[in-house]
DNA sequence: CACACGTGGAA
DNA sequence: TTTCCAAGTGT
């Protein structure tokens, strides 16, 4: 229960230690980290930083906190408008999503965000990890929150491999529970302070091991940083994709405030194709048809899914 | 389980 | 220029 096999060769006390006393010195000062930070702007960076670089993040929560600083103030707004605030922070679903997951907070909790793990995971767009992250961080909650950087530190710290399985395992989160220390204040604070040291030390690609606090007990530095010899990771088409077709789109509506000539949506682009990025996009919900040839973001009424 | 889903900065 | 990849979720 405490400590299994899997952490058996590491003395977990002082690793601890010593993560967490370089989290006290060497954490970035993130607006949504400060304590007066509501659960609602831990939720929302959250959702933003989903496949999103936080340097991105930042100015867009900044604007939406000022002008929405409660779900409520969201729910209300239109999904249209909130697709347009997002910017250009990529996959605008989660927009869409945040808007939803405004309105239930709104409609069945009160206008507050729910602190348990299973009600936050039942919200549009909050997945696992999510869901876990909001818990420990929002609300002090002992969770296990295990995202990208948290399975590269445990990948390279505990298995000695250089990169984390292309799919994240039952084993990993094991693995992620089994380093919890004890003490609630401890986890909850472990949790952004391995993540943290993924993100600013323990990195994807030149990992700064000079700087790393617990290099000397790192089984993929202790093993010689052997390079990474698993499944390839798929990599992600962009230019020609109906991704790159639905982007131009969005893009298009996003920057007019009067609905837009399907004809001038994707200009260039073979129209078949911009045909079925319309088709989805409509499904989605993301955008709105209007009369016979125009397109919009969508307006308060929803379209039916 | 594999795939779709945006975007832009760094190597 | 191309490729990698960043606090994932939904189907």
């Amino acid at each position: 229960m405490v400590s299994g096999a899997r952490t058996s060769a590491l003395d977990l006390a002082s690793l601890h230690d010593e993560v967490l006393r370089w989290y006290a010195v060497s954490s970035r000062d993130l607006p949504w980290r400060e304590p007066s930070c509501s659960p609602w702007g831990v939720l929302l960076s959250e959702v933003m930083s989903q496949q999103t670089p936080l340097a991105r993040v930042e100015p867009i929560w900044r604007e939406w906190m000022a002008r929405w600083p409660t779900p409520a103030d969201l729910a209300r707004e239109s999904p249209g408008e909130v697709v347009r605030a997002w910017g250009r922070l990529g996959y605008p679903r989660r927009a869409l999503r945040l808007h939803e997951a405004a309105t239930v907070i709104a409609q069945r909790h009160d206008g507050e965000v729910p602190r348990d793990q299973t009600e936050l995971r039942a919200l549009p767009g909050i997945g696992d990890y999510t869901a876990a992250a909001v818990a420990a961080f929002a609300f002090g909650d002992r969770s296990v929150v295990v995202d990208t950087n948290v399975r590269r530190v445990q990948a390279r710290l505990v298995t000695g491999l250089a990169q984390a399985s292309p799919a994240m395992t039952r084993a990993e989160v094991a693995l992620a529970e089994d380093l919890l220390p004890d003490d609630d204040e401890d986890a909850a604070t472990w949790n952004v302070a391995v993540m943290e040291l993924g993100a600013l030390v323990c990195t994807a690609r030149a990992p700064r091991c000079e700087e790393c606090p617990v290099s000397a007990r790192c089984a993929w530095v202790l093993g010689g940083r052997p390079a990474y010899d698993g499944p390839p990771r798929r990599g992600q088409k962009w230019h020609g994709t109906d991704r790159q077709v639905r982007g131009i789109i969005v893009q298009a509506l996003r920057e007019s405030t009067e609905p837009v000539r399907r004809e001038a949506l994707a200009p260039g682009r073979d129209e078949v194709q911009v045909d079925r990025c319309l088709a989805g996009l409509v499904e989605d919900g993301l955008v709105e048809p209007v009369g016979a040839e125009h397109y919009a973001l969508p307006g308060r009424e929803e379209a039916a899914g």
